[in-house]
Order: structure tokens, then C-alpha cells, then sequence
DNA sequence: CAGTCCATCTTACTCGGAGTAGGTTACCGT
DNA sequence: ACGGTAACCTACTCCGAGTAAGATGGACTG
């Protein structure tokens, strides 16, 4: 667009550039409708050029989908890392998730919308993502939980990502619902359960 | 496949036979994945034909998709039907849920997979099956509980059905955790929460 | 500063699958 | 028997993923 002048860049430069106009592409059009050729065209550069770089267009999804991840687990663990109880852990770690998802929309479109492709490796790499957040919120109640039912200990935390990766999705369409309300909406949930709310 | 002789059929009888085969290929290769060409091979009939009927091949998942969903719908609202409390409609719920999506896996796999196409018309209607079954949580649990906050009413209803959607993908893997079984965790979360299992 | 080397980059293709134009045939009602 | 139409087919076009083979800028060497 503004680039009048294409460059020649070192690869990595270029990587990190191509993987930012291919998060938006992708997420504006969908991984399926989005061309290999626009996004050659988005970066500046011939197509072969992405093909040498990321192998396959799903190469290049995998690539945003993995930079994503490894932003997510940053936020994520940064935030729980000083908490002293189960409760404390939970609630630092959905603030931070919820931040997240707002600050960094087209990251979390990515995750949450291309879950397609069955079969292939990006829907393992999706899946990934999730099990990122459930050993790391299983791994946070191992210390305060009774932990003799491991399967329903992963139920649990299979549960919270779930529960949670909705509610985000719901969030998008209520601006007014902040991180820290869905924080709230999700510990209530979480902690006390719905008995507390019936009449 | 076994049909040697290809008969001409009614369009509705036809209709039924090519969104079978569909669910099937869709679900085994992947929709991506899936052509049409091999689709109407299987179904014995040739590609214009499923054009006639669907549209196009987004056309034909739809179809799929809504199949799917009006069965979901059958399912639940049968067993709640005849509820007397909120716990008790959740708890039926839930089981006709993972009773559902055990018995129909390949129309589970449909609801569960399909999701990318961001902007599409499948997306549209992924969202809807999910809309359907907020709406029927939303609607039970309107005569049991406080209501005065609706949007923290809604907000729980995305949450439990985002829970359970990802705890049954996680029951996939695991034969032994029946129905029973799942529905028992689910409720256990949802209805007294996390809190009553703190050390 | 001329020459060499190679990472970066390009043009110009192939190939497979979605979607279609236009014609053909079995069956049903009269 | 004989239209009429719903069911069906052959034979295409077109678009986008992926590739073969070659061109070029610029860093480093003598």
C-alpha cells in the first residue's frame, strides 16, 4: 500500500511482516476465501515468496495460529505467577485472558474461527492452544484441589477453556462488557455455580 | 458403492440420500478436504446434480448443518420437557446432550469441526445451532431465577454451552466416561462449582 | 573497485476442483 | 401412444494453490 519502494529484507524481517498482513487477511476474509496471491500482493512481494518461506497456505496459518499461542501463554502466565490460592490463580488468569482477547482481536479471530480443515495440522495446532490453557489451569488448581480423580480434574479444566472461549466469543458483541465484568461473570459461574442464583 | 443400478429417484428421497453421504465424506476427509466430484461418485449420480439441489458445496454442508441441528433440537427439548426445577431441567438437558453427540457422532463432528468459514454462510449457521440452544437455557432457567440482569442471564447461558461443547469433544477421547458420567461432571461444575472442591 | 556468490526475489507456468451451459432420457398423467 | 417435465448427463470454463527455472541486488573478497 504505502510502500512505493520494495525493498529487499532479511528473512526474518520479512517472516514477521508476512505473518502480520496474513493474520489480517485471514481474519478479515477467512482462512478459506483469503488468496495466497492478495496477501503476496498485501506484503509487497511474488507469491512464490510465501511459498518458499511457509511451505503451503496452511503453513502460513500455522504460523500466525503458533505466534498467537506463544503471546497468549506469556499474558497468561505472567499473570498467574504470583497468586497464592486456587481462587486467586483462577481469577488472575481469566483477567488476563479476557484483556487478551480484547486488546488483540485479530490474533483471537484466528484461534477462534479457523477450526475447520479436520484432519489436518492446523486443527492440531488449535488444539494445542486449548491444551496450553488446560494444563496450565490444571497444573494451577494441582496444589488446591483434592486431586485422587485425575479424569475429573481434565474435565474440569476442559470445562473452564470452554466455558470461558464462549463467553469471550459472546463478549465481542457487548463492547460494554469489560474484561473485568467477564472476569466477574466467569468467577461467579466458576466458583459458586448456578445454585447460588436459583429462587 | 454397492448400487449397481442407479435408478432415477424423487428429488426429496435423493436430497436425503446425498446429504448422508455428505455428512459422511465431510466429516471423514474434512469439508476443505472433501471434493463434490467424490461425493456424487458415492451418492451414484453426477455433479450437477448436487448443484441442482444445494447450490454449492457450502450450500450442501448447510444442509448437513441444519440436519444436524433440528435433530439436537428434537433431542433436547424432548427431555426437558417434562422438568419441574432449573437443576433438574439442566440436568436432563445435558444428558440428552452427551447422549446426542455419542449416539450421532458424525453429526457432532459436523457441529464441532466446521467452524472456519469466518463471513460465510455456515458460519451464520454454526452460530445459530449454538443460538438454539442458549435460547432453550436462557428460556428454562427464566422461571427459576433471578432475572433482573439479563445480560449476566445470557452471559451464562454462552458459558454452559461452551463448557459442555468442549467437554464433549474431550469425552472423544475418553470411552469410559459415559453419559451418564459426563453429565454428572457438568453438573456437579455448574451447580455448586468449583469452591466445594478447594482444599 | 571489479568480480563472485548466494539469499532474495520474479515471471510464467501446471493442475485440480468448484461451478455451469446446454442437451438427453426416463417416467407420469392423460 | 405421446407430450411434458423432473431427473439426469457430458463437456466444458475459471480461479486459485502450488512450482520450475531463472534473474538480481548487495555483501564480501582480493
Amino acid at each position: 500500500m504505502t510502500t512505493v519502494k520494495r525493498k529487499r529484507m532479511p528473512r526474518a524481517e520479512r517472516e514477521q511482516q508476512m505473518i502480520a498482513v496474513a493474520e489480517q487477511v485471514f481474519t478479515e476474509r477467512g482462512y478459506a476465501t483469503a488468496s495466497m496471491d492478495e496477501i503476496a500482493e498485501l506484503v509487497g512481494v511474488s507469491k512464490p515468496m510465501l511459498y518458499e518461506y511457509f511451505r503451503s497456505k496452511e503453513g502460513l496459518l500455522l504460523a500466525c495460529i503458533r505466534q498467537s499461542r506463544a503471546a497468549l501463554r506469556e499474558v497468561t502466565e505472567q499473570a498467574t505467577a504470583g497468586a497464592e490460592s486456587a481462587e486467586d490463580a483462577l481469577r488472575l488468569g481469566l483477567q488476563a485472558f479476557f484483556v487478551f482477547i480484547r486488546e488483540r482481536r485479530e490474533a483471537w479471530s484466528l484461534l477462534r474461527h479457523e477450526m475447520a480443515l479436520i484432519g489436518t495440522p492446523a486443527s492440531d495446532e488449535i488444539e494445542e492452544t486449548r491444551r496450553q490453557q488446560t494444563d496450565l489451569i490444571t497444573s494451577l488448581m494441582s496444589g488446591h484441589f483434592d486431586s485422587e480423580d485425575t479424569l475429573r480434574a481434565e474435565a474440569s479444566a476442559e470445562f473452564v477453556v470452554g466455558a470461558c472461549e464462549r463467553l469471550a466469543i459472546w463478549c465481542e458483541r457487548f463492547p460494554e462488557v469489560t474484561p473485568e465484568i467477564a472476569t466477574g461473570y466467569a468467577m461467579d459461574l466458576l466458583w459458586t455455580g448456578l445454585s447460588q442464583r436459583a429462587i
